[in-house]
RNA sequence: GGUCGCGUAGCUCAGCUGGUAGAGCAGUUGACUUUUAAUCAAUUGGUCGCAGGUUCGAUCCCUGCCGCGAUCACCA
């Protein structure tokens, strides 16, 4: 990193300051009274051309001057403009102060709307102020018919510095107002079935509801270690058992593992659950969730992993056993426990010998079906090995619970079950759960007595839900990596050598 | 964590399997009153990610480290 050299431009633009204020100028005045976003100017052009009074703000992007005479771009929250500045219209005074102006100052204008000899709707400036002093380069960027040269590229800096990436690369900006969108058209889905949207612990004492190794604080006055949630299941379940029949939250996770591209040390995920209600409810809701985004988005078909997924035709639904019957060749009906080890071993999948039923059939589901799962697709009836929180399967020997995820693209959007809420069939599992955390599992839950007892108290037939949000972000933007879709994606410190 | 690739000016990139670096833009100075990746002329700017090693000599070859990307393993 030449830091001299940056160090001179920032020197230079340090010493424009200066001399700004012994001319009189404020560099950082206080405010600006805008009459008009700069697309608002352009799209009102007929009302507006000609009149005085057209006052914009934003910052400098490019300038071309020519003698005594200039035009320029600025940038506002809403888009871009071009200037027509000349030292007839400015006095020599500020059209000088013009050309001292750096590519990122914030200025305000004040003019008439009028065309040029290229028809380009522009602001001709008759007043100018400057609003606020660049002092660090921004990257270099040329931009003609929205398409844009040079730019800023660098996907490490742009993650790192992300107010750069949003000044520069117009797409990212999109992509966060898809991403509000996309929260406030759940919210509307959720609150027009008469949903609450409530807030639960993230510091929590004991952690659950999924299977993760958490992030451990610790509480001075307390003096207590306290966890960052890894799922805010277990007390969505409690106000259920409280008595909110509909309730939904966005819960921020935190689960301390590893990160790629589809993972984040801190991430959101949307749950719900609700009472009197299975997993057969929670397949079409899922289903009409997806259908409502689409709707609200204005479109069917969606660009993700390399394929077009439409989200307005029906789910096809499946059991897990029926698919991996199907993918590894295999007759479930017959098939023992050691005959599913034996395909695990001959497709090299890693499996501990000990392993149940259910873990192997999970095992060859996750490498032989998955990747399989293009179409949107529900997969049902999971083996209540790997499933401690839903409800056994109505009808059958206890093997399988009710429970299903949502596939596309090979990849989970949704996880929900007709929820466990037989207090002493919960308990044992828990305790089956402590008893592998005892023998080193570090991912299986952990055993929250107050849970326990709340259930004991009762709890009401209920299906609950969860999705995970920034996948759900990047298959409806078109983005491959979480962090296109986080504003500010966890980053390794960056220290030299 | 494993494997592969990348890291050169503020930005985007060149750099011959070794002789201590170039371009465009940005910046600075000058010309130019309808340009739009403005143009023209001049000019500043570099610990070539960091640390070692090989060599008379390393941006280039080797080793380690740091960061990023892709991919595999685990998870949402």
């Amino acid at each position: 990193m030449s830091e001299r050299t940056l160090n001179e431009i920032m020197d230079q633009r340090r010493e424009k300051i200066k001399a700004l204020v012994a001319d009189g100028i404020d560099p950082f005045p206080h405010n600006f009274d805008r009459s008009h976003l700069t697309t608002e100017a352009i799209a009102q052009f007929d009302e507006i051309e000609g009149q005085a009074g057209t006052r914009l703000a934003g910052r400098l992007m490019s300038r071309r001057v020519m003698g005594k005479a200039s035009f320029a771009n600025i940038m506002d929250g809403s888009g871009r403009i071009q200037l027509y500045l000349s030292r007839e219209d400015l006095g020599e005074q500020v059209y000088s102060m013009f050309k001292r102006l750096d590519i990122g100052d914030f200025i305000g204008v004040n003019g008439l709307m009028m065309t040029t000899r290229t028809g380009e709707k522009t602001l001709k400036v008759l007043e100018l102020t400057l609003l606020s002093k660049n002092i660090r380069p921004l990257p270099n960027v040329k931009e003609k018919d929205g398409q844009l040269f040079d730019g800023f590229e660098d996907k490490e800096q742009r993650y790192r510095k992300r107010y750069l990436d949003l000044i520069v690369n117009p797409d990212v900006k999109e992509t966060f107002v898809k991403r509000a969108q996309i929260y406030k058209s759940i919210r509307k889905f959720f609150d027009d079935s008469a949903y609450l949207e409530v807030e639960t612990p993230i510091l929590q004492p004991l952690y659950g509801g999924a299977s993760a190794r958490p992030f451990k604080t610790h509480h001075n006055t307390l003096d207590m270690d306290l966890f960052l949630r890894i799922a805010d299941e277990l007390y969505l379940k409690r106000l259920i058992i409280g008595g909110f029949e509909k309730v939904y939250e966005f819960s921020r996770n935190f689960r301390n593992e590893g990160m790629d591209r589809t993972h984040n040390p801190e991430f959101t995920a949307i749950e719900w659950y609700e009472a009197y209600v299975d997993y057969f409810f929670l397949m079409d809701q899922v289903e009409a969730l997806f259908n409502h985004l689409a709707k609200d988005l204005g479109q069917s078909e969606f660009e993700f992993n390399d394929h077009t997924i439409d989200l307005t035709k029906p789910f096809k639904r499946a059991t897990m056993a029926e698919l991996v019957q199907q993918y590894a060749d295999i007759d479930l009906a017959t098939a023992s426990v050691s005959d599913l080890l034996k395909v695990c071993r001959a497709h090299q999948i890693d499996a501990a010998s000990e392993a149940n039923y259910g873990q192997l059939l999970d095992a060859l589901f996750d490498s032989l079906v998955e990747p399989h799962l293009i179409e949107p697709t529900f997969v049902t009836e999971y083996p209540k090995a790997i499933s401690p929180l839903a409800k056994n399967k109505r009808g059958s020997d206890g093997t399988f619970v009710e429970r299903f995820e949502l596939f596309i693209a090979g990849n989970e959007f949704a996880n929900a079950f007709t929820e466990l809420n037989d207090p002493i069939d919960q308990r044992e599992r828990l305790e089956a759960q402590a008893a592998l955390r005892a023998g080193g599992d570090e991912e299986a839950q952990t055993l929250d007595e107050d849970f326990l007892q709340a259930m004991e108290y009762g709890m009401p037939p209920t299906g609950g839900v969860g999705v995970g949000l920034d996948r759900l972000v990047m298959l409806l933007t078109g983005n491959r990596s979480i962090r296109d879709v986080l504003l500010f994606p966890q980053m390794r410190p960056e220290t030299k050598g």
